[in-house]
DNA sequence: ATATATTATAAGTAAACGCTTATATGTTTA
DNA sequence: TAAACATATAAGCGTTTACTTATAATATAT
């Protein structure tokens, strides 16, 4: 019978080291939120979109093709974090990125993808 | 009675300009894969880890302080999309980053929330 | 002021996600 | 080769997420 040991290899050092100098849970936690942002398809369409542009939620609603409660839900989302910020311009409410950094993260990722374009899907 | 009406506003340049100019749709499904691996703190933890040195299995077990199949699990999914590489090292399996856009996706990130700390959130 | 246009919020639902326990796979060592 | 170790996979469960429809809030225009 197979037993399921505690594992030993230890590298008490390496561990050591990683424990020490790794950031703190509050801030993964708050760098784990802006990911999330990113990390929904819809939601980095509109990013992409407002990188292009700065947008009413009406365009957005006709660029995304999606209901307009489902555009102005994701745009509060990323309202919260700072990513997107708004102003009114008459009946309208126009978006924009609200830091450079989204831009930077973008293109970073995208670069990345291209760069394993060609690489073998893991199984 | 009110009615929902269909938004007329429609600025049509720049709704144009940007259908035209973003990224397709499986470009954008496939970055949002990559940033969903960064959209959880376990898994941010994990990179963090990686980023330090070169970890194995029960290494990062003991950082984390979860269960060894949890980690297992997590490192398969960043394996998927070559955020992470294995390699066997005796008995145990050494995870080490495979791209250095890791890095920088972490970096901007960090960089991004410690310039908004200051701000106040939105309601 | 009243009607209309634009955007925001609420409640409900189906799907995705991350963890746990149990078990399998593969490597090393005796 | 058999036992032990290190890691991977599978099944199940509770929570979160993103959408839908319905409705509210707010500003503009007549």
């Amino acid at each position: 019978m197979q037993e399921m040991p505690e594992c030993t290899v230890f590298h008490k050092k390496n561990v050591e080291k990683v424990l020490h100098e790794m950031s703190d849970d509050l801030t993964l936690a708050r760098m784990a939120e802006i990911f999330q942002c990113f990390a929904d398809p819809t939601r980095l369409k509109i990013i992409n979109a407002l990188l292009l542009s700065d947008l009413c939620v009406c365009d957005l609603t006709k660029i995304m093709n999606m209901t307009q409660p489902a555009v102005s839900h994701h745009l509060k989302h990323l309202r919260q974090i700072h990513l997107v910020k708004a102003s009114r311009s008459g009946k309208s409410i126009l978006y924009s990125l609200d830091d450079y950094h989204v831009q930077l993260l973008f293109d970073v990722c995208r670069s990345h993808l291209n760069e394993t374009i060609d690489k073998p899907d893991e199984e």
